[in-house]
DNA sequence: TCGATTACTTGATGAGATACAGTACTCGAC
DNA sequence: GTCGAGTACTGTATCTCATCAAGTAATCGA
């Protein structure tokens, strides 16, 4: 829907996600909820990442051995899952952000007028 | 498929096909195969748009009147489909073309480190 | 106690990109 | 004179990712 300006804005992030939740993570252990927030926040709400988006995502990370998981030991409180970063995902992170610095100028290119 | 860069290159790209489409009819008339071999050398094959997205690209984009076809006249040679950017199509381009720039720098922020 | 918020889960849906296969014409090399 | 490479377009099936919608369950302030 190339029209509606909202789904449209969705699009635009896909294929990011995976190393967005990667870079937060560089930075330290969080679990879910923290992470959404995270990233709500940091766009000043402009382009939050659903919820159920972001634990899909965990799920396909973890499979992928690019995070590892663990219950918090709240003993009141509900419960947390938290993520932590695996040397692979650190890997994976580093090439994914040189891939998106390499496409953004592509696209750039393409779509900006040169004089 | 994180782990597989190539995959991941095609996901970068994604929702943005549209526009750079668009982008590339901005400067003029062309027709399939030509706008696709443009994308293909203006990335240095860095990021070659497959030739069934683009076909299937130009479909929707005439299906929401962003562009508009007519076979060439070629009296000899293969046929060709060219396609024109519509006024509404240069909207939605220069609409598109400022999310864009509005998406990029969020990403950069979420992903380049900051000091 | 009641609603808002925190926190996580699951199933269904849909769009977009691609794989794969196919049709058909042109043109240079051998 | 034909064979392969390149040009040019089409159609179908499939996959992933993002989202919607709905739900479970606990905490906490008014």
């Amino acid at each position: 829907m190339v029209q509606d300006s909202d789904a449209f804005a969705a699009d635009l992030l896909r294929g990011h996600t995976d190393t967005i939740v990667l870079g937060v993570l560089r930075r330290g252990e969080s679990y879910g909820f923290e992470i959404y927030k995270t990233i709500r926040d940091a766009t000043g709400g402009a382009h939050e990442i659903k919820e159920a988006t972001l634990y899909a995502t965990y799920r396909r990370l973890e499979k992928d051995g690019l995070v590892e998981s663990f219950w918090g030991d709240e003993t009141q409180g509900g419960r947390r899952k938290y993520y932590r970063i695996t040397d692979a995902g650190r890997a994976v992170y580093a090439r994914n952000v040189a891939a998106w610095a390499a496409t953004r100028d592509i696209i750039d290119s393409l779509l900006i007028e040169r004089h």
